[in-house]
DNA sequence: CAGTATCCTACACGATACTG
DNA sequence: CAGTATCGTGTAGGATACTG
């Protein structure tokens, strides 16, 4: 009892958590953290700057999250001025891993992307003017 | 000339059209769409139907989305009732099996976050409480 | 069926100020 | 430094009605 759920989850099931647990991955800042998370450990700040536009108020909320979801291990040091490590956990290295997975993919594949747009914006303007 | 771009894209740097693209792919309904597309081709109801929860107005944008970008491919057969079929295009395919990776890995692992999760939560709020 | 157009609201998110 | 608290706003996204 009390085990790891066997129960077959669903995302296609808008209340199964899984969608909850994909949400925090998938978030806008979850994955950026995610990925400079499996770079190596960082400090709060460092991660902020590091990341790019983030608000120290969301970095927080998805540190948070990630840590609650059991993604990201959190150490602080009783110091002054005060320090605070985040890493990955091994199950958040698990699922950074294939965060990382599409994220190298979109970096790759950009090119093909905007080149695709270029010709398919024109195609879906052609349809509502169609109307 | 306008040959894919070679320029390194930078997920990290908040201007960069990598994060548009990824935001799409990404995107609460896109995964799931993407999901339900690896697996065959599907009228636009069909889809709606299988997704579980989804609004017209929000299949259809991500829908768009993803043609836009060359992902889906969408085909429309002069008849009536209207029929309009969506399904992935090679690169699409591509990018959805880089999705699947993560959608699977979620959905096989989704005790291991529940029980994280017991404890996660307290020691998160515990925090909180100690201000 | 396959959408589009309109309206409306909850909340995601940023900016700012403050605490330990 | 590492956050929390508060406030204000833009917009993602749902509900509904309508079109071809």
């Amino acid at each position: 009892m009390a085990a790891t759920q066997k129960l077959k989850a669903d995302l296609y099931a808008p209340l199964c958590p899984s969608r909850t647990v994909l949400d925090h991955l998938m978030s806008r800042w979850g994955v950026l953290v995610l990925l400079v998370l499996l770079e190596r450990t960082w400090r709060f700040r460092e991660l902020g700057r590091k990341v790019g536009g983030v608000s120290e108020k969301m970095l927080a909320q998805t540190l948070q999250h990630l840590e609650v979801d059991g993604f990201v291990r959190r150490e602080a040091f009783p110091e002054i001025p005060p320090r605070v490590e985040y890493s990955l956990t091994p199950m958040g290295r698990e699922a950074a891993q294939r965060v990382q997975g599409l994220a190298l993919w979109v970096e790759a594949n950009v090119g093909r992307v905007l080149s695709a747009r270029a010709v398919g914006a024109k195609k879906v303007a052609a349809r509502r003017s169609a109307s």
